[in-house]
DNA sequence: ATACTAAATACAATGATGTTGCAAAAATAA
DNA sequence: TTATTTTTGCAACATCATTGTATTTAGTAT
């Protein structure tokens, strides 16, 4: 895939297969990934090590984003521009407790909030767990 | 403290030291706190498992709740009745980028979300990062 | 008060997860 | 192709979390 060559040379990232693998990865699977998950998928043909290297790269350079989750630490494909500088997410993520699949709600945006005095927001994580369509009968 | 061994007895549980300990530190500290924040209080007194293990108990029991965090689970208590059958947690948390403190804001709930067709919502974890009232200025 | 029983703790062992340093290999630039 | 820079694999290490079991303790019955 040239797709993903193309992503990495936006973000001044040098083609590798391991990273073209992982972010494949990610955009095969929908669902949001630990690196545990990612070694499952991959751990035959990399070491650990680089995957957890190729991670906090694509974490820096925004290609991916952080997941809250109550177990454990996820990761998800950005969708929208992100860069080194900004990652801007203001959706909604969904865990199943069914499957146990958590994906990015892209579209349902976290509503205003209104804080006391003092505070000053900048990021907003909003993890909602329950049932999700696919396991919903 | 006979406040603890109340707390304690209401949930049906054996009054320990330990227990009260951390029960105690909960409240003492005000905001949310990791098994290494009370290793780091307690550690000397009690086993790690030991507080591994007060942390499951009061979690099952309504005693405490997770607190998500980007960078590790925290627990804070439970204000409300929670019981051993339902965690019922619809309040904030602020997590302080300067101070590193993360904070149950109990009277900011959090508010109704609509989703998309499918989706039963029974959960809900929302965190803001920012800078918190003490460190803003 | 003492003895009994169930529960909780300490300790050791094990496993999982995450980090660091460095030599070898690979990707880009020259 | 060769030189330069980045990335990878491996080993060692550090931290975090779980499990089994003998001992101790709390609550209860005697
Ligand atoms: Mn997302
Ligand atoms: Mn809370
Ligand atoms: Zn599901
Ligand atoms: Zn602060």
């Amino acid at each position: 895939m040239d797709q993903l060559r193309e992503t990495l040379k936006v973000h001044q990232l040098r083609t590798t297969t391991c990273r073209e693998d992982v972010l494949s990865t990610f955009i095969n699977k929908k669902n949001a990934l630990s690196h545990g998950d990612l070694e499952g998928a991959l751990g035959e043909n990399y070491d650990r090590v680089t995957i957890y290297r190729t991670l906090k790269t694509f974490l820096e350079k925004g290609i991916i984003h952080k997941v809250l989750d109550d177990e454990g630490l996820r990761y998800a494909l950005c969708s929208h521009s992100c860069s080194e500088e900004k990652h801007q997410h203001d959706h909604i993520h969904f865990k199943c407790n069914i499957c146990g699949k958590t994906n990015c709600l892209e579209n349902q945006l976290i509503p205003e909030i209104a804080l006391p005095q003092g505070y000053k927001p900048e990021n907003f994580n909003l993890l909602i767990q329950g049932t999700c369509p696919s396991c919903n009968n």
